[in-house]
DNA sequence: GACTATAACACT
DNA sequence: GTGTTATAGTCC
């Protein structure tokens, strides 16, 4: 038998593939390599070197080409991958292609990805010297005389300057620097840390060099990227690189200024927003050890770190650290993994943590560090509830709280009102025959999005024109039902006429920059009004402002998702800590139907920390994550039959597991987008059980014949059971 | 997932 | 005849 080389390709099978040894070059475990793949060709990464081959010889391809004398990946990468899609039942070859970015999975060279830099040849400074060059060429020979440049830099001192490169480069005057010198000073220098702040940094601090989760719970306001900053500084000091996660890009540039402007390094932005070419380079800059601290959203937790110093996890319990397709991972979790490999603390940062890191600080598995006071607020703000029953509402919106609104914009300060909604109205109604638009696709109600006169399905985004009269009975009753962001927008401007009211949501930010746009235009010192969704939950500083008015949370309370009530807690306490940050006291109203509720009642009298507590409790009682443990086999399909035959086998294939099944049945949206939709829960008391099960049966899966006429995947610890 | 071979159906 | 679309199979 020949030994081959085992190889991950970016192909949603459950299999590596095994190829001969290139006829020149050599390939290491972590080296790209371009081999035959069905009739084309196909970049993949080498797994393992000198195995025996699982296949016959007679199917065997050889590697056409190493693409990397030295691997691309280092081991502690590869390792961390193979276990990432053995955890979450991943195809093993999406695993590396979601590590790699998209520049990187093709047959190219590396991009160039030192920044690019010049400084004087010996040859030059005696031309500096002899004063032999005039005009743009000694201008530009006096800027390096100082030490090399950078581009970015030369451009603003010599916007011309390129000219002057191009003849002094040709001259061996001036060349290609190897390293850049040109690095921000630290303009500003760190606050005086409070005691909790100086605590958890030192406590962090000593974790340094192995392996620790920290799970940092601390109030809005309260200073948790100061301690981040700390420990980034004496992170760098060592030498070492740290990776900072955030959920969302919204949240990142104001961090980055923040970074450069107190740790005076360059800080490698990594999200998948940016150009391919730069996400590259960044990419590149972090694995050669020249990138310091790294700040990017979920997929920049693949980030090569051959200095891992240290992982920072910010705002641990939001739902964008999970993949929702494909390689369905969850970026929080493998940076535990990665920081266990590497051996570096890791830093789990939350006002409102997940219940899962909570449960973790009680297992002992993590160690919780606390941050309760607020340095820059007087005091936490107070949360009343306005009770909604037996009122005469104004769109939605409550005598009480539009009192408070008014008062609060005479006295020159700002309101959020937020409403979990966008559009005019979620339902459109006919008020004759009770007929109401529903998508063809989905047979969900439509929304009415009044400025664009249509109606939107938010699940397929199929749309209509809004009709006139009513299609089952001709009456012209069409009513909107409910509130959304535009109509809440448009019932305070017509109430407020002199205030500026601002709506942020998806459909007002979709330009780029349009969210700091529209921040930018907010008067620090003037009245405002800011309608919004989830988008106005974090993030910004808003220092006028000191009303937030909650619309409409009761579907939280009501859902039949058993994670509602953990995400209801977690967006009314962020939205509220908007509330009130620098000298004002802040006030929040929470408008709802269910004033008795218990968890409301909970959250509001104790806080977030005693409400997570009895929903732990709750959850400890019937065996729910994060006690029990759960994979969601989803499929769906244009014939409904073909779901049921498909989950039907599924199920069948798994008889005789000790496991929970629950199923097959229809999805909690049983249509979207014209395709029928169910699934398969399966649960069990241990995580152990759980794998040894579905580890062959996803091998399986992929074989059933009635696998072929569905689009099925597993999610391991899903966050949602849509 | 990308690609291809094959079958089944509808048309000028 | 020759298009179209659904389905099955392969990928090392």
């Amino acid at each position: 038998m020949p030994a081959v080389l085992r190889v991950a390709l970016p192909v949603p099978l459950p299999t590596l593939f095994d190829y001969l040894p290139p006829a020149t070059g050599h390939a290491d475990v972590g080296s790209r390599v371009l081999v035959p793949f069905g009739k084309g060709k196909a970049v993949g990464v080498v797994v393992e070197t000198g195995v025996e081959a699982a296949v016959g010889q007679t199917r065997l391809k050889q590697v056409l080409r190493v693409l990397d004398e030295t691997p691309l990946l280092d081991a502690e990468l590869m390792a961390t991958l193979a276990r990432a899609a053995d955890y979450w039942l991943g195809a093993p070859g999406e695993a590396y292609a979601n590590a790699l970015p998209l520049a990187l999975r093709e047959d190219r060279p590396l991009p160039e990805w030192r920044e690019e830099a010049w400084m004087l040849t010996a040859a030059g400074r005696s031309a500096l010297d002899a004063g032999s060059r005039r005009g743009g060429s000694r201008a530009l020979l006096e800027a390096l005389a100082r030490g090399p440049q950078t581009a970015e830099l030369l451009h603003e001192m010599l916007p011309h300057w390129r000219d002057a490169a191009r003849r002094l480069d040709q001259a061996g005057l001036i060349e290609r620097a190897q390293t850049a010198a040109a690095v921000p000073n630290p303009v500003t220098s760190a606050p005086a840390l409070s005691a909790e702040q100086q605590q958890a940094v030192s406590d962090i601090g000593e974790a340094l060099g192995r392996f620790q989760p920290f799970l940092l719970d601390g109030v809005t306001g309260s200073g948790k990227t100061e301690v981040y900053l700390a420990l980034i500084e004496q992170v760098i000091a060592q030498g070492r690189q740290a990776l900072l996660l955030v959920p969302e890009i919204g949240l990142a540039p104001q961090t980055v200024r923040r970074l450069r402007e107190r740790l005076g390094v360059a800080v490698q932005v990594l999200h998948s927003n940016l150009a391919e070419g730069d996400r590259a380079r960044a990419w590149l800059r972090a694995r050669s050890g020249e990138a310091k601290v790294i700040l990017g959203t979920r997929s920049a937790v693949f980030t090569p770190l051959p200095n891992a110093g240290v992982i920072i996890v910010d705002e641990e319990h939001d739902g964008a650290y999970k993949q929702q397709e494909g390689f369905r991972y969850h970026a929080r979790d493998l940076a535990l993994l990665r920081a266990r490999a590497l051996n570096v603390p890791v830093v789990l940062g939350s006002a409102t943590p997940s219940l899962e890191s909570l449960a973790n600080v009680q297992a002992g598995r993590y160690r919780a560090l606390h941050l309760r006071a607020r340095p820059g607020a007087i005091r936490a703000p107070q949360v009343q509830i306005v009770d909604m029953r037996a009122q005469r509402l104004e769109h939605g919106l409550s005598p009480a709280l539009l009192a408070a609104v008014g008062d609060t914009v005479a006295r020159g300060e700002q309101v959020l009102v937020f409403r979990n909604r966008r559009g005019y109205a979620p339902v459109l109604l006919c008020y004759s025959c009770g007929w109401h638009a529903d998508c063809p696709r989905c047979e969900h109600p439509m929304t009415l999005h009044a400025g664009r006169r249509q109606l939107v399905c938010h699940h397929c985004d199929y749309t209509t024109r809004v009709p006139t009269e009513c299609p089952a009975c001709k009456a012209p009753d069409l009513k909107p039902q409910g509130q959304g962001t535009e109509r809440l927008e448009e019932a305070l401007l017509a109430r407020f006429p002199d205030v500026p009211v601002l709506r942020i949501d998806r459909e007002t930010t979709r330009r780029r920059d349009a969210f700091e746009q529209l921040l930018e235009g907010l008067h620090e010192d003037r009245p405002a009004i800011l309608v919004g969704t989830q988008m106005l939950a974090k993030g910004h500083d808003l220092p006028n402002l000191t009303l937030v008015a909650i619309v409409g949370v009761d579907e939280g309370l009501l859902s039949v998702d058993f994670r509602a009530s953990e995400r209801l807690s977690q967006l009314v306490v962020q939205v509220a800590g908007r509330a009130g940050r620098a000298s004002k006291p802040g006030r929040v109203l929470l408008q709802t139907h269910h004033p008795e509720h218990p968890l409301l009642r909970q959250l509001l009298a104790q806080g977030y920390a005693a409400a997570a507590a009895t929903l732990l409790d709750e959850r400890r009682s019937v065996q729910l994550p994060p006690y029990g443990h759960q994979v969601l086999l989803r499929a769906d399909a244009h014939q409904r039959e073909h779901v049921d035959a498909f989950l039907g086998d599924a199920a069948k294939a798994l008889a005789g597991a000790p496991l929970q099944l629950s199923g097959p049945m229809p999805a909690p949206m049983p249509l979207r987008a014209g395709r029928h939709r169910g699934q398969l829960l399966i649960e069990a008391d241990s995580r152990g059980k759980l794998h040894a099960a579905l580890r062959p049966w996803y091998r399986t899966l992929s074989t059933l014949p009635s696998a072929r006429r569905v689009r099925w995947s597993l999610d391991v610890d899903p966050i949602d059971l849509y």
